[in-house]
DNA sequence: CTGAAAGCGCTAACAA
DNA sequence: TTGTTAGCGCTTTCAG
């Protein structure tokens, strides 16, 4: 089976390799039509496919993003990548994912395949880490197109779109106390690279708490792999928390299935309790499972719902705008999400 | 910032640009100590990464495979996924997720691909459906290494890794007749496409039911993006079924929990009802959610548990062995890989 | 309307 | 031990 490319084609059409570039890439060239039909026939004829290597060797544009996330088996990022995949596509990209496996060096090695000609450009889901700042620093310098999504870089200046996770988690939490809640205790899980949306949400409660003159409680938990389906750990952490709480508001709705199971276990089983967290919905299967699980608490629950199909859309459209350099784009936007709330 | 390539660490270094070539790619050739030396030492310097395109363009190898499948938000495959991501690199290659959206025109686009020179090979989760037997036929012409995964498209011969699907849903009947359900009902998605999984599942009940003289009873159920969330359909569905069966073999455990949330919501909420199903565990969330939902059933419950991580490490390992043609293999090989039971 | 030719950055056979 | 050189397949400028 011999490779087909223009040469080939070329000498089939009776035309030159120039002319069947020109025409398949639906260049502005002036054709005579039988001309133009002998050569996509022919192309047709041999399925053929052209050498994107080659193409992109030459043209310095492959068509091809790249997705960099931490984390794709289950939840928001696998919501994301799908989404952005789509939109990808649909405007003739395709969408590559990298997966950093939440490790900064992981990281910092993919970083760098943005110069190695592949791709276009990337959006990035980062660790908060600084250890990678000098690679933004040249993307920059070099104009790559990037941006940040969701999770974003600290130190670095550059566009992000993301639900304002600040700003969320503060009026989260004050309309937990609106709503009576007194002591509220802020879960989160103990990682060794802190996100920078864990960070920003728990700035949010503190701060939110703080202007009410309430302590911010706070308590952490560890959550293995294994520990996901033993779902061990969780419980022992809770069991060891003081009770002095009324409210929990749990940092990601990710965990709810653990935690809820966690509650179950744990000496607070029967606790009135309000649980307040973030979340997203969309083709997340694990919506009905939770609202049943909910349904048995005694206390409240209320939900933030992040857009992630928006996000992902106004992510990847800007990306390619930045690509294709269509208009002026202001530099380091940050484009925040509106949110919606779930009360049941 | 201008590029970095090999010509200007040549110059830097003083040497040519093949030595620079033959050093940064840890070929065999003798240089003296202090010249390697000087010549890493450019490149660290420079922070210099080669271009993929003009040297996959040059040696016809990229080290990045593709993955072609239909759905990647959350299951079964977004965990294959991120296991073959994670095998793959540590081999050396990228794996880049191409997603087929469950649609046989993207499919096709996205198998025709493998002309373009950009990966070095494909793991392929197909649809059953016929529509791109010619492309399969054209990549097994030109030796391009590719391999089922999961799922495979029928009349193509070529290596599969994937459980036994067709075994495992015989031997579950079987196990639940031998439990004593009489009229087990088969319960699947009704599919514009159907994939040579379910298929092959439907066989094995079928075959098994009919090996004991039973008759066997199936029932479709539709289940949109939007259903996900309202859950209206699958409700309907269950209510439609005629009240003669006392077990409920549902073909994916992807669906358990739509299926538990219209069960209580159909007039069977009270039956003494045994459920059976094929599953994966290692990452999934919804694990501990089901097995909640599970417990306050009043029949039994039984689940074929699927080695999600094996099937992906077995059949990337398989890909590159092809693609590095290190041993000779044998073609058009079944590989499956075992299951487990799990029983609560 | 169409073609010749240069060259993208790299690899590898062959020379020296 | 190191360098010369000829492409890989494509795009694109410039010349007819």
């Amino acid at each position: 089976m011999a490779e087909v490319n223009l040469k080939k084609i070329a000498e089939e059409a009776g035309v030159s390799i120039t002319l069947v570039s020109l025409v398949l890439n639906n260049k502005k060239t002036r054709v005579s039509k039988t001309t133009k039909e002998r050569i996509l026939d022919t192309a047709k004829k041999y399925n053929y496919v052209p050498n994107r290597l080659a193409s992109g060797l030459k043209s310095k544009k492959t068509h091809i993003i790249a997705i960099l996330a931490p984390f794709t088996p289950n939840g928001f990022f696998s919501e994301l990548i799908y989404y952005i995949e789509r939109r990808a596509m649909k405007k003739g990209y395709i969408a590559v994912v990298i997966n950093t496996f939440h490790d900064p060096k992981k990281e910092e090695e993919s970083l760098h395949l943005y110069k190695s000609n592949l791709y276009d450009g990337m959006l990035i889901s980062s660790l908060s880490n600084s250890s990678s700042n000098n690679v933004y620093q040249n993307m920059k310098e070099s104009d790559f197109p990037f941006l940040f999504i969701d999770r974003y870089t600290k130190n670095i200046e550059a566009d992000i779109v993301s639900s304002d996770h600040y700003k969320v988690s503060f009026d989260m939490t004050k309309k937990a106390l609106n709503k009576g809640s007194d002591n509220i205790l802020f879960l989160y899980r103990k990682d060794q690279v802190i996100t920078s949306t864990a960070e920003l949400r728990m700035q949010g409660y503190q701060d939110a708490m703080k202007a009410s003159s309430k302590n911010p409680l706070m308590q952490t938990f560890t959550l293995s792999e294994e520990d996901k389906i033993q779902n061990t750990n969780m419980c022992d952490k809770l069991n060891l928390i003081e009770e002095t709480f009324d409210s929990v508001f749990l940092y990601s709705g990710y965990y709810m299935p653990y935690f809820l199971e966690a509650l179950n276990q744990s000496k607070f089983k029967d606790k009135k309790l309000n649980i307040y967290t973030v979340d997203s919905i969309n083709l997340d299967q694990n919506w009905i499972s939770r609202l049943n699980q909910v349904e048995k608490l005694n206390g409240q629950f209320v939900t933030v719902i992040q857009d992630i199909k928006t996000i992902a859309e106004t992510a990847t459209d800007r990306l390619i705008d930045k690509i294709e350099n269509k208009i002026e784009l202001e530099d380091n936007k940050k484009i925040f999400i509106p949110t919606k709330y779930f009360e049941g």
